[in-house]
RNA sequence: CGGGGUGUUGUGUAACGGUAGCACGAACGCUUUGGGAGCGUUUAGUCAGAGUUCGAAUCUCUGCACCCCGACCA
């Protein structure tokens, strides 16, 4: 991508509504604009990086044996009344259409994807299995805050799971916790993100969260001191002691909700009818299972975790662009001609290149405007490099740069 | 939803109730080109409505928006 054309704009000076690092630094460098409380736009920048991390988190829910679906945002109010939610849930959006008609917006798709499941679920042949998409979820949040950190409007990986018995649903479930690591481990937020005991809220007695520790975060965690165990708030409340190994030795921690795991149980298959045929004959109720990963707010945890004082460290997984490349002097041919060679080279060999063309700015500039946006490689051609017969190559994250010849890079950076 | 705060060009800010100014950005010209370079010219703003006043960015009221704290949070 040339530089020169991407759709972006860089912002000089700090935010002064953008209190979170995260909030601030992303818009800054132009990776999402803000439409309202709550609601952003992806630009460019933005956008590979959610589709990056949409990627890895796609990856590895279908190697856990996920199918991917895609259900409507657009709900029956029937569905929410069955449940119960349509009065009780307070972030429900609610719209209403033609004559009397109301219709729920997605906040979550129980009501959608259980009486769905009914359509297949006849047998116990039919179980176990999962499904999940990648969608936008809308959430009317009493208070939205920290940017992209808690939003009404998001994109959300919902994994549903279908069970025939509450055994079969904890094996799954602690097969979902590994795979779920394994995620925030690919985003680059692995050791900073802790499994979390928190309340199941009224369907189970436990469920699980996983909290990414960050001073943005909006929740409080308790670390065991003796055994790491997590727990939140709630059961810190109901449990003064450690419910793994009774220490009562905690560190307090603020954290980020990246992700969340639930025993649905019969929660849902009860209201729904969702029952199959076992293989005594007997009807029984279907067990669920519940697995969501928030978009939006796993960028901007990353971001959170990942930053100095010049801008954004990308982790090279979800980088928007592998390489930055820069030329400074724009006006000496040998330097354009040489850039754009190298432009085209690493694109040849599927690396993905920002090439910073422009020819107005000068090099304080770029370079300012590199560190902001933080992609994991700079590239620099310049009069200087090439009197040396070489280009510069340097690491977001480190202070050293190398002289390296145009051909070595291709190896370096792959 | 309760509490607090703030709304001034695209961004960041200044202006006692009395000429809306500065910096960055953007545009043009020239000079520059290894850490946000220089000179000159130009551009663009008081959230909306009502009120008080000779006069309102400034005071009052209403509304709206955004931010923060809390509560809430599948």
């Amino acid at each position: 991508m040339l530089q020169s054309k991407l759709f972006y704009k860089t912002t000089r000076e700090k935010s002064a509504e953008a209190e979170a690092i995260s909030h601030d630094l992303l818009a800054r460098a132009g990776f999402v604009d803000q439409l309202m409380a709550g609601v952003y736009s992806f630009l460019p920048l933005g956008f590979r990086v959610l589709k990056n991390i949409e990627n890895i988190i796609r990856k590895n829910m279908v190697e856990a044996g996920g199918q991917e679906i895609l259900m409507p945002v657009l709900q029956p109010k029937e569905n929410w009344v069955k449940t119960g939610r349509w009065n009780n849930l307070e972030i429900l959006f609610k719209v209403s259409g033609s004559g009397d008609k109301e219709y729920a917006l997605g906040p979550t798709h129980e009501e959608v994807v259980s009486p769905l499941a009914k359509k297949i679920i006849f047998s116990y042949r039919d179980l176990p299995f999962s499904v999940f998409q990648i969608q936008t979820k809308f959430r009317d949040e009493l208070r939205v805050k920290s940017g992209l950190l808690r939003t009404r409007e998001f994109l959300m990986k919902d994994m549903y799971s279908f069970h025939e018995s509450q055994a079969d649903l904890d094996k799954y479930y602690d097969k979902l916790t590994k795979v779920y690591f394994n995620i925030f481990k690919e985003l680059g937020i692995g050791k900073d993100t802790y499994l979390t005991l928190a309340s199941g809220g009224t369907f189970s007695k436990y469920s699980h969260e996983f909290q990414m520790l960050t001073p943005a975060g909006e929740d409080t965690i308790y670390i065991c001191n003796k055994c790491k165990t997590a727990i939140n708030k709630e059961i810190k409340e109901e449990n003064p002691a450690c419910p793994e190994c009774s220490s009562d030795n905690f560190e307090e921690k603020k954290a980020v909700e990246v992700g969340n795991i639930f025993k649905l149980n019969t929660k849902f298959s009860l209201p729904f009818d969702l029952k199959f045929k076992d293989r005594d004959g007997t009807e029984k109720p279907v067990f669920m299972g519940c697995f969501g990963i928030g978009l939006g707010r796993a960028m901007g945890s990353v971001v959170e975790t990942n930053y100095d004082d010049n801008g954004i460290i990308w982790p090279k997984s979800i980088a928007p662009f592998a390489v930055h490349l820069i030329e400074i002097g724009s006006n000496d041919k040998k330097v354009k001609a040489t850039a754009l060679k190298i432009y085209q080279d690493l694109q040849k060999e599927n690396i993905e290149v920002l090439y910073d063309d422009r020819v107005d700015k000068t090099a304080g500039e770029k370079f300012a405007d590199a560190d902001l946006i933080g992609i994991p490689y700079r590239v620099v051609v310049s009069e200087k490099t090439l009197a040396k017969n070489s280009v510069e190559i340097k690491e977001r994250d480190k202070k050293s740069v190398k002289l390296v010849k145009a051909k070595q890079l291709v190896k370096i950076i792959k």
